[in-house]
DNA sequence: ATCGTAATCCGAAGCGCTTTGGATGTAAAC
DNA sequence: GTTTACATCCAAAGCGCTTCGGATTACGAT
């Protein structure tokens, strides 16, 4: 029924080492017999059997990952995309990706099983944490792994992330061509790794530009609406409040758009509006938001792998990090300051 | 380094026979030898090798599941949902799951690898169309599956699907029960099999009720938020308008809403509404739309994950079917008809 | 004593592949 | 003509597990 490499080798009067080790572009078979084993095995429909090459080389040829059980936030909508892209490159490879989830209590019992287990050859770590004890169990048993985000470790290790800190810049960078000195910016709190990354772009940013970041038009507000909320409404009550702002996160960016509509604004006009990654399209608007956009979650899963296959290479892992670029959105809720704004700096200036 | 089977026999000075039957529960070692072994093994640290077991059993322990690649509309956010339920039923029976994702053209090129390469002992076919080729090339195959939705086949197989007919008579009951006669549907295009699913249930609902549908209550609307939007509008310009209506798809339910909302309609008050999946929790409301709600992507993760070992054990095919219950969420869009049409049916009826 | 039976245990043969360590032949170098 | 080097090919030994077909023992039944 199922042809295997006995069968395949003895319709070509060769060994099974030969045929082997043709199929696998050994350098010892000349091209004569190469072709001619590549061309019986097509013809036969040769599949060699991944479970007796695994025992044989000792590999699995796959990767794992776990989910993150019960977790349904916003950011796991990308999670598909993100598997999907891994997937499609680790495949580029002959590699499998297995796919487990677990409750986070029982977490680590799962990286055991799949490790000792010797199931997968690598795995990928999914949402870390600033100090992650997955990171430190995979480590302590010097087994190969991607951490999708980084996280706190001594001990160099491969990682992707995105690119928070060159997207806070990108924004500021924007508002700064369009004419803005007095820009604003609403963040998260900073414990929260993306938070502290995209504050310190938005102030290298602004130093970039030759601006020195006002203590009273950066503030910190909770990661909800009604901090978004809260935050533009103090703004707008400062003596000069600022030409534009930059919301550091899409959840806090819904109520600071409610809150600039409540006070009569116009998109793009008065005051400029930059959110980060975006406000989720199914909110129905009137305006279109600018926003700094993450890559998507298949290039974040094609980095994920490439890195996996790295790390499997065994390239020193030093090497291995990879940030996503974000870009930016530019929709219509930012232009150029105010004219009047404009003259009173200039007024100032001169 | 790593323990084995044969360390394992050696250092029990038993064959290595026993030691595998007394781990795999077998009936010819005694209970003593038996509970020796597993005491060893579990303080050796002893993992079967997978790789060996699976060429020695001919089995692969995993379960293939293709992701729909590039489909990012908001079905899918329940995909990771699903992909949890199942990973973490099968979990229990040993089983891991294997992603993979493709381009729609190639995707069967995705299945023949998987089986041919016997990667997977069976696989689950996500989206199922109303007559899908990847049902088809399995069962020429006779390759084992579950099917995740319907499908047209004249061969039997096992499917999980999502009760919509249940779901439609629920929400008619409801109306009824409130008091509504006049119970008007939205639809989606009846090709699309939960539109015709649904709007059988609703019908039947009806009829079970004594009430004969009204061919002009019953109104077709494309699948967006315009197609909502007008039905509702045509709905609220007869002589004779209904009291409740049903829409069957939450896209289209935005838009019937709006109309609503257009009209100077007040929640609850006036006409009822009931909306197929309930409105996405992103659209700010400042009413809870009642809404007839699909099990969780976990739970039919688990239905999926269950089939798969029924087929698996070899039952009859016939059998394995799986509907996923809906329940209905109340919220504050639906209550009694007015007084006016209540007074205005009970002489049209005496 | 002999037989049958049941309860335990084991030897050895795979499963289908990779890989080590030659074997063989042929052509270039001495 | 012998040596060396190179290019091809192969036999056989695993990889770690399962399982078939006995082997051994004990024990009550004949």
């Amino acid at each position: 029924m199922k042809v295997n490499l006995k069968m395949l080798s003895e319709t070509l009067g060769l060994s099974q080492t030969t045929v082997s080790r043709a199929l696998n572009g050994y350098s010892d078979v000349s091209e004569a017999t190469r072709k001619r084993v590549v061309e019986a095995a097509a013809q036969l429909g040769y599949q060699p059997n991944p479970q007796a090459r695994q025992l044989a080389t000792g590999r699995a040829d796959a990767i794992g990952i776990v989910y993150p059980f019960g977790a349904s936030d916003i950011g796991d909508i990308r999670f598909g995309e993100v598997v999907s892209g891994i997937t499609e490159r680790l495949a580029e490879h002959k590699l499998d990706l297995l796919i487990h989830s677990s409750r986070p209590d029982v977490e680590l019992d799962t990286y055991r099983r799949l490790i000792e287990g010797r199931r997968v050859d690598a795995m990928i770590v999914a949402r870390t944490r600033v100090d992650d004890p997955r990171i430190r169990f995979l480590q302590e048993h010097n087994f190969p792994f991607v951490a999708y985000g980084r996280t706190r470790s001594r001990i160099p290790y491969a990682w992707f992330d995105f690119d928070n800190e060159a997207g806070g810049r990108l924004a500021v960078e924007r508002l700064v061509a369009l004419g803005h000195r007095r820009i604003a910016l609403v963040h998260a709190p900073l414990e929260l790794n993306f938070a502290m990354q995209r504050h310190r772009g938005f102030v290298t940013g602004l130093r970039a530009a030759g601006i020195e970041p006002h203590p009273e038009l950066i503030i910190e507000a909770s990661l909800d609406r009604i901090g978004g909320y809260q935050a533009v409404g103090r703004l707008l009550a400062l003596d000069e409040p600022p030409t534009a702002v930059l919301v550091d996160n899409n959840v806090a960016g819904v109520g600071a758009l409610r809150a600039l509509g409540d006070s009569g604004w116009k998109p793009g006009k008065g005051m400029s509006l930059i959110v980060y990654d975006g406000i989720p399209s199914e909110i129905p608007l009137t305006c279109k938001v600018t926003g700094v956009i993450q890559p998507t979650g298949t290039s974040a899963g094609h980095a994920l792998a490439d890195l996996v296959v790295d790390v499997l290479a065994g390239k020193p892992l030093e090497a291995l990090h990879s940030l996503g670029a974000p870009c930016l959105s530019v929709g219509d809720t930012d232009g150029p300051p105010p004219a009047a704004t404009r003259r009173r700096q200039a007024a100032k200036a001169g």
